[in-house]
DNA sequence: GTGAAAGCGCTAACAG
DNA sequence: CTGTTAGCGCTTTCAC
């Protein structure tokens, strides 16, 4: 293993000079420089990251910790976190993936241990028990998902009251008055998960404000749960005439049930979904939808990051604006 | 910060014992272990990990490699994932997740850095280019996926030649004598990755043994390329009667537009998939296949590095025997 | 613009 | 069974 040492025995200089080329924090004659450069592409050096840590106390490492649960759409899990870590790599962070399943017990592990500058949660619930630890610690961290008290921390989500609302708007705007909300499984809104309960909330308010008629079902997805949950809509509400899905796993049975009983979408029946781009694109009829913005969440977290890693302050709640796409699902009310 | 040195001074012993009290490298009394534990517990004492890993030289991280592409199924990237990362903390060791963006790069990084101490690649093609570069570094690696020159490397995945012909057989048994089957999109042919050719290779030996007539075509998945692949597909070969899908985002599209072509399955066509569990049983007509065993392979390639860590050496291409599932999808051939 | 030297917190001989 | 001590490789004052 090569040292800064050699290097700078190789380059004629000392180990300060070496290190001080590495980092930039001083400057270096042009020549000095050159050699340095020169001996360590020669020798084929690498820093030492256990070494740098120790002295610089910093690991130049994200934790991130994920959810492992099945019940979530995991394709939007992993675009956050792949965009978290091309991110952090921009930023020359390395990323340290957890997994739920520690629990608080991870932050501890991570926050004691000096492993990781920063951290990043995802899937929050309201009451988070990981919260307390992280407030305490005073390690950078930033969610992904919005707690029922933020004070004190950085938080980055879809706005999902509002594409609660944005979803009835576009319904009513449509001349639909009875609406089926099919959510996620239930499990989701047993342990409180932030997005489900404030999209919930959104949808509710605003169905209130315009006057529509609404029925909430969560919904474990696939073709049988689906099947029981579309029969009951439909004998508790007849005239049901819009739904709207937030579960990606519930999309195309409830596509494929609408179709074999013979209502047609969307001339009988609008579907609005709150979903990853993709699958609004690939489910069987093209959706109206408001997607999730996985992608600029992910980027977003990190950017808060670094910033507070940089010094500055960010307690800042970001709660990104849905926007909501027409395609073909969605259409005028039925007489 | 607290130290190990003021645990030992609050215990009234040395550093060292503090150090192997941690460690359980040398036997303690009773007594004084105690007292130090006690110690550690009120001074609420974390060891650092940045001076750990210099000094011994470890780690304890392993850094997993996973492709940024999105042209393979989500899902079970993820599941390999969380898999890699539960084993690896059960053996005590953290993950640094890597994107396979910055190529041979990010290997030559965790490499020479010290930052890891085994490194395992998903995503592994034919003649990955990373693999020269793993061989030389000495580090322990394991591969998730098979190149063309396993020599010196660990490697797990599912025998997917094996699987190939399992299908074949499967459907031949059942009497069909004309198969078409739908691959994964052009992209990852091109790229030649393992997996796809060898379940290709596979396919290809045991039709022509078992005199079937085979007719291979990669698709993009989704509806649209579905519609003109199988347009395609029963211009060629109109007696097509079995079909092996090996595209997630295929299957569903390929069961709508049979059905939409009024092709019963499985009275006038089978269906083999090649695909996780979930998505066999989740589709709107639950089907026979093979499952990608996502968890095991995980998990394996975590134990085989733990095994390489502690000092022996096995290098070893373990195939995972596939397993085929009878569900709704496949019956008799048509007369 | 450059060097010398003191640690960072821990591990692992070596010594008893 | 326990203590002493010499580093691990790097960063960063302090000094010139």
């Amino acid at each position: 293993m090569v040292t800064l040492a050699e290097v700078a025995r190789h380059a004629g200089v000392s180990a300060s000079t070496v290190s001080y080329v590495l980092s930039g924090k001083r400057s270096i004659s042009r020549s000095t420089r050159e050699r340095v450069e020169h001996s360590i592409e020669a020798l084929g050096y690498h820093p030492n990251a256990g070494a740098r840590a120790l002295a610089s106390s910093k690991s130049n490492i994200i934790a991130l910790m994920m959810p492992l649960r099945t019940d979530m759409y995991v394709p939007v899990m992993m675009e956050i976190a792949l965009a978290v870590t091309t991110t952090a790599r921009a930023h020359g962070y390395d990323v340290l993936l957890l997994t739920g399943e520690e629990g608080p017990a991870a932050v501890r592990r991570v926050t004691g241990s000096g492993m990781a500058d920063a951290m990043i949660l995802m899937d929050v619930e309201l009451d988070d028990e990981r919260l307390p630890l992280l407030r305490e610690s005073a390690m950078p961290a930033v969610l992904i998902g919005l707690p029922s008290d933020p004070a004190g921390l950085t938080c980055v989500d879809l706005d999902f009251a509002a594409t609660g609302a944005l979803c009835a708007e576009h319904l009513a705007g449509l001349g639909h008055r009875e609406i089926a909300a099919i959510g996620e499984a239930p499990a989701v809104y047993e342990r409180h998960t932030g997005f489900a309960e404030r999209t919930l909330e959104g949808l509710r308010l605003k169905s209130r404000e315009l006057g529509l008629r609404l029925l909430h079902r969560p919904s474990q997805g696939g073709y049988d749960a689906m099947t029981a949950t579309l029969g009951r809509v439909f004998d508790e509400r007849p005239g049901t005439s819009g739904f709207i899905v937030q579960n990606e796993s519930a999309v195309e049975p409830l596509l494929g049930l609408l179709r074999r009983q013979g209502r047609a979408v969307p001339e009988d029946v609008s579907v609005v979904a709150i979903c990853a781009d993709q699958v609004a694109l690939q489910a069987s009829v093209q959706l109206t939808a408001v997607s999730i913005p996985a992608e600029q969440m992910g980027r977003q977290a990190v950017e808060h990051v670094v910033t507070k890693l940089a010094g500055q302050a960010t307690d800042v709640v970001e709660l990104i604006a849905p926007e909501l796409t027409v395609r073909a699902s969605s259409g005028l009310a039925p007489e």
